[in-house]
DNA sequence: AATGAATGAGCTTTCATTCAT
DNA sequence: GATGAATGAAAGCTCATTCAT
């Protein structure tokens, strides 16, 4: 993380800032989700978070400042929350369709965070978007070497591996873009199953047929 | 569309009215793209729409309703440019294929309005976000009414064709949304294509497989 | 009334003038009544009185003018209206009477006008006001000149014929000021009555009083 | 006082905002006599309060509420002022006659306070208004409890009582609203003295008047 | 380290006034 | 003479940021 994506703190003892920061940051979270981030004001956040408006200027150097460190927790929470899901399965199929429903249920937990980080990435100055859009590629990589494992193995076979990449992200974030559309229509579940259906099940080979249907 | 959906002016010659309300949407829909609706001042509108800043409010009553106003007109070219680029094909899968094209190409000549319309539809008051949801609902509608006649036709087979609906709109939509992201792999014809790879082939049936291999 | 007074006009015609002048004025107390002053736009009065607003500055300097010209409008009715009533009646104690009752009866009429005289006199530029306060000291001047006609022919008599000219008038004013504690408790009728016998009665003579209880 | 007649205010130190509300209400008092209401801008009276404009704004909803506890400090200080200044006093018609003096008295020091309740009242909300009129009705009743305690004591007798407070109450606003007819020609202590003879001398009965003339 | 009252630039919105037709 | 669309200065109000305590 480069120098200038540092946000600045005038206050020394580490694990406070730590700790005052993540405080700050899951109200403020909270409410730019519900109400955007220009919707939302400095005061609410602080009330919010249980403490004085000039203390989070003592941890934040703007409000620009906040909503990075709010859309990062989202990213991290993504980079973080996924693996631990799929890495005990030993299967490339099995961890890929893990890795999604894994994807999806973040998503599910996170769902006005992800909206969020749609809507206001693009407030962010240059470089900060830029490490956000970095750490969303991060994240797409998850599923870029699981598919890449599967295809590897015989498994799957696909045109553009790159875009289909994209597909599985873009489903899982549909989830929480498109609420409005789907509740009603499935639940967590069988939304993950219909991925399958759609994402996987068209590009596996013979083998990789044959396993899927032992699932 | 509902009477509460309207937006009142205080000018009364009609065509006035119209070439007023495209000159400041058009001027808005600019600005709101790059800076965001919260970002954006009704008078760096009127500047850029090359009025004063009064002679807004006589064709809106607030800044809300040139928001809304400018996401509609956005909703409307999808709906009225799509169609008309696959109206004159004969055979179902050239019309789905066309369509696809179509909607991307759409797309990406309103990159910047299909980002505002995922950034600020939530900034509308509920029964104009609902306006706009249904006005999303109609344009996919496009793909879904071609998709059900390749499927009555016996050219393709899906497990969920609403989902698949789904990810031909994300698919399209994904142009704009993930630009940093593609720029510079793809140029929308090679897009385009994969997308057909992805979204079309694996669902053919043998007849479809048939036709499509002859395109 | 001095130049300075004038309410210049883009017209020349001079019946035309009046005709419009009348018309805007009109249109301007009602809603100058209703709404105060500032609370009335010249849009408004435009639309009421049924012309353009081009048009109403082609009568009226600027919207300053109109106010004038509607409080002056409502003291010229009091100096108008009320000599006719009581010009007929030949005993000065009728006289007096009959012309508290008309003062009364014209503030009724102009209920509304009447609060807005009070209201916005203020509004005005120094010498408008004067000009004002001087149309109402002439109105008052009715009351003064049939008291002291009273007071000469013996049949009242007050110790200070100054103060008590202004009780007539705060006295009818009053029932419009204070609509809302005397609506319910009085009718116009009886409240003139009621004013009689507050404010006639206790200074009549001997003389007075036998002419008056012949009434 | 009706919850919905509260003023809002987002400081919690009690004490602060009373002081601060004292202040810019002073403030606000001063410049609405001299230039109406809406003549008066948030920006000067926060000016002329020695604040910072946002600083009005957490000490007040909006500029309505400064008008509203502005006339209602007005309305306070009558109710408040007049009482102890015959509270004293043992002999009714001294009584009478010397809260004449009082209201006449605060009046005089509330000059353009009081042409202020005149002139804006009607810009207040409907509930407000109601308020205003009310703490008007309770000042009155000073004047009305004093003249029936004189009846009944048989010092005085007048036709209709109801109307007599209200010939006192407008006789001392009168003060006030005349002053450019006045001034000049009385001052403060002869219109009191006046007054007396107007309002009091002419209802006294034998006994009254026995009393009255060794005042 | 923490508070929260205070600031003031900058926003949306209104409306008296003008002027081309 | 009459129109009404157009103007833009100025208003009320918000809120990111500061700073004395």
């Amino acid at each position: 993380m480069a120098l200038s994506d540092d946000v600045e703190s005038h206050v020394s003892d580490k694990d406070l800032i730590a700790r005052r920061r993540r405080q700050i940051v899951n109200a403020a979270v909270k409410l730019f989700s519900k109400q955007g981030y220009a919707g939302t004001t400095v005061q609410q956040i602080s009330k919010q978070a249980g403490v004085s408006t000039g203390l989070v200027y003592q941890y934040f150097g703007d409000k620009d400042d906040i909503l990075f460190l709010a859309l990062k927790q989202v990213l991290d929470t993504y980079e973080h929350d996924i693996p631990p899901q799929y890495a005990d399965l030993d299967h490339p199929l099995e961890r890929l369709f893990a890795a999604l429903r894994a994807y999806c249920t973040v998503v599910h937990t996170l769902r006005d965070a992800t909206v969020l980080a749609y809507r206001a990435t693009k407030s962010l100055p240059l470089n900060r978007r830029i490490y956000i859009e970095n750490a969303e590629i991060r994240t797409n990589r998850i599923f870029r070497d699981l598919l890449d494992e599967c295809v590897a193995q015989g498994l799957m076979k696909a045109p553009d591996l790159e875009l289909l990449t994209y597909q599985f992200v873009l489903f899982s974030h549909a989830w929480a873009l498109k609420q409005w559309a789907f509740s009603g229509k499935y639940d967590l579940d069988s939304y993950v199953e219909a991925g399958g259906k759609l994402l996987i099940e068209p590009f596996l080979t013979g083998n990789g047929r044959a396993y899927w249907n032992t699932l």
